[in-house]
DNA sequence: TCTGGGGTCCTAGGACCC
DNA sequence: TCTGGGGTCCTAGGACCC
């Protein structure tokens, strides 16, 4: 890479200064809001999910935090599971006989149920500080986050300058953070992982390569469990062997996510930090507690979440020219149905009628989880930041017909499916 | 690891157009 | 009437991420 004294004159040195790039990444961030507001929890596991109280039966873990994770609790895993690894503390009697105090001190922990609502509000604090850090700012999720620094430190000192974001955020806000920083976003992805939690690591230019090299090939942002087993299969364990191998076996079976995963395992990643766009789509999705096989509340469900996904989509003012369903049967085998419309709309009757529509072929078989999706989303008309002046967008041809409104999808008419496109 | 919820991106085949 | 080649859109499925 670009170390080394440079000679001047030398093309292709221009503006190629590398980047400062950094990834922040909170620690266990849905168990640390909890402690937020509940300090009492510190040091005890906390398991943050969804399914837990009595009478529930599915879920699944959001986070744990690290003491949660000694008894094998881990995010994605199903609530059941978790229950059995380390016990709920709230949900044990005092008054029981083999209530032991001292092993209910040891064994067991505390269930929170996901608050998505106080963890934004949390969230947002944290992204005014990174705003505050950084040129440009990506957030990639609701915990994590690119930073372009470039301007604002230089190599030899940053890992001040991410000692210094750490400790603004620890101090202002309460929560404890990971930093990677690195000349490219998909290395700085991985340093911030690399010494979690707590961590911070800087990859410096000259250090890439050989950074990245012993690390398995699943660390790699994009590698998941299938892809990593077909990698094995070629006799490529680590980032190493995928920067030493041939690409053209790679892109031969993986396409241009196997140019991709040659040049991050290599260090070669040109994106530069960019602030994250408008959404692609809005779903909602729900699972039963057993599968179901009888239409009604299957079609019950699948309106509510079209009601939640019209609603949301209006909320964030998006025009949806694309409604899809989704339907999981046993054991899990995901199902997708979708139809575009001529225009963008925003009709949530119109969701609900396609949606039902869509789902008619899943309505005698067995469900697990039935799912409601808008796509091909468009803000132009809406974007509330826009102020007037601008003339109409230009694909406004389809307007929404009203005939399409209120009572006449009162009719279950489950003859033809046809009739409602014939609105347009 | 017996499976929650909300997203993104890629691929591949078919329709359709020129 | 057997048939080239390029481009775009649509749909379904799959891998992956948090």
């Amino acid at each position: 890479m670009a170390d080394g004294p440079r000679l001047p004159g030398v093309e292709d040195d221009e503006d190629e200064e590398d980047p400062i790039i950094l990834h922040v990444d909170a620690d266990c961030f849905y168990a640390a809001c909890e402690r937020l507001r509940e300090p009492e929890l510190e040091d005890d596991p906390v398991v943050v999910g969804m399914g837990y109280e009595p009478g529930e039966t599915n879920g699944a873990v959001a986070t744990a935090s690290y003491e949660a994770r000694e008894f094998g609790v881990e995010s994605a895993q199903a609530i059941s599971t978790a229950l059995e690894r380390l016990p709920r503390r709230a949900a044990l009697n005092p008054d029981a006989d083999d209530y032991d105090p001292e092993l209910v001190e040891s064994e067991t922990g505390y269930y929170r149920t996901v608050d998505l609502d106080y963890y934004e509000s949390v969230a947002s604090e944290v992204q005014e500080i990174l705003h505050d850090c950084a040129d440009v700012v990506r957030e990639v999720s609701i915990d994590e986050a690119y930073l372009e620094v470039t301007d604002r430190t230089a190599w030899e000192v940053a890992d001040g300058f991410a000692r210094h974001v750490k400790d603004r955020i620890r101090r202002e806000v309460g929560i404890v953070v990971s930093v990677g920083a690195a000349p490219t976003m998909s290395a700085a992805k991985i340093a911030s992982d690399f010494d979690k939690p707590d961590g911070l690591t800087v990859v410096r230019p000259g250090e890439l390569r050989e950074f990245l090299a012993p690390l398995e090939v699943d660390l790699l942002h994009g590698v998941g469990p299938v892809t990593a087993r077909e990698l094995r299969e070629m006799g490529l364990e680590t980032a190493g062997d995928v920067a030493a191998a041939d690409p053209e076996p790679l892109v031969e079976r993986f396409g241009e996510r196997g140019r991709e995963l040659y040049d991050r395992a290599r260090g070669d990643d040109d994106r530069r930090v960019e602030p994250k766009g408008d959404p692609k789509s809005f779903s909602r999705e729900s699972a039963f507690a057993e599968p179901v096989s009888e239409p009604e509340p299957k079609y019950e469900q699948i309106e509510t979440l079209a009601a939640a996904v019209a609603d949301r989509a209006r909320r964030e003012g998006a025009l949806y020219r694309t409604v899809g369903v989704k339907a999981v049967e046993p054991p899990f085998e995901v199902n997708t149905r979708e139809r575009s419309l001529p225009g963008p709309i925003d009709e949530p009757k119109l969701v609900e009628r396609i949606a039902r529509e869509l789902f008619a072929e899943f309505e005698r078989e067995p469900v697990r989880k039935v799912g409601v999706r808008v796509a091909n989303l468009e803000f132009a008309a809406a974007d509330q930041t826009s102020l007037d002046g601008w003339a109409g967008t230009p694909d406004t041809e389809a307007e929404p017909a009203d005939g399409t409104d209120a009572d006449r999808d009162g009719d279950p008419n489950p003859e033809e499916g046809q009739s409602s496109l014939e609105d347009f």
